[in-house]
DNA sequence: CTGCGGATCCGCT
DNA sequence: GCGGATCCGCAGG
């Protein structure tokens, strides 16, 4: 089923972002149907999360979506190349989010492939923020969609991950078979400022 | 108006 | 492991 405003405007980032591991998240972009399985995550918190575009608490251009109710995409353009898929969460005013990180690929495969210029299912297919997009086509003209609707939407299977097999916090992700790249190479706390790798 | 640096990825060494 | 690609949001003057 669906998840609905009630999963999404949960005031706790965090386990929100560990809740969306092993769900789904579907695009239906010109009538191709493409998706998958929710592996890897991370929880943007608003005020005193340093990493977070709405920290300071600024109503800008480009983080003006994230002070809507919780249930849009905050989708924004990085490095001048990659579209990053966020999911805006917890009341309005309460600007957090919840960038979905990696997907294993389910649903409209041979179309993903095409959309990323590849011949056959790897880590290279939707194990990244960057990857992900390109795959399900979401670019930043879907910034603000509302994800109860029929355009870009998650889905509960029923389907749960067992806590054992979780990291966690800020970033959330599990391994397994196919996206070992999905796991991350950097971690930041939650509240702090990224570490940059080699800078 | 200008300048800077980024929630990334890829290719080359 | 490292630099480059290639936009644009945002801050500062």
């Amino acid at each position: 089923m669906k998840l609905t405003s009630e999963f999404y405007q949960r005031p706790d980032v965090v386990q929100i972002a560990r809740d969306l591991l092993g769900k789904y998240l579907y695009t239906n972009i010109n009538g191709v149907l493409t998706g998958g399985r929710i592996v890897e995550t991370e929880a943007y918190a608003h005020l005193n999360d340093q990493a977070c575009h709405s920290h300071l608490g600024r109503y800008t251009a480009r983080t003006s979506i994230m002070y809507e109710a919780g249930g849009v995409a905050y989708a924004y353009l990085i490095y001048g190349r990659y579209t990053l898929f966020n999911i805006i969460t917890n009341k309005a005013g309460k600007a957090d989010a919840v960038l979905i990180r990696g997907l294993e690929p389910t649903e409209g495969i041979p179309e993903m492939l095409l959309r990323r210029g590849l011949t056959s299912v790897s880590s290279k297919l939707t194990a990244g923020p960057g990857l992900l997009t390109q795959a399900l086509g979401i670019t930043t003209k879907h910034y603000g969609t509302d994800l109860t609707g029929n355009l870009i939407w998650l889905e509960d299977h029923g389907e749960s991950v067992p806590e054992e097999m979780v990291r966690t916090s800020p970033r959330v992700g599990i391994d397994y078979a196919g996206l070992d790249a999905a796991l991350p190479w950097r971690f930041r706390e939650l509240g702090s400022k990224w570490t940059s790798p080699a800078k």
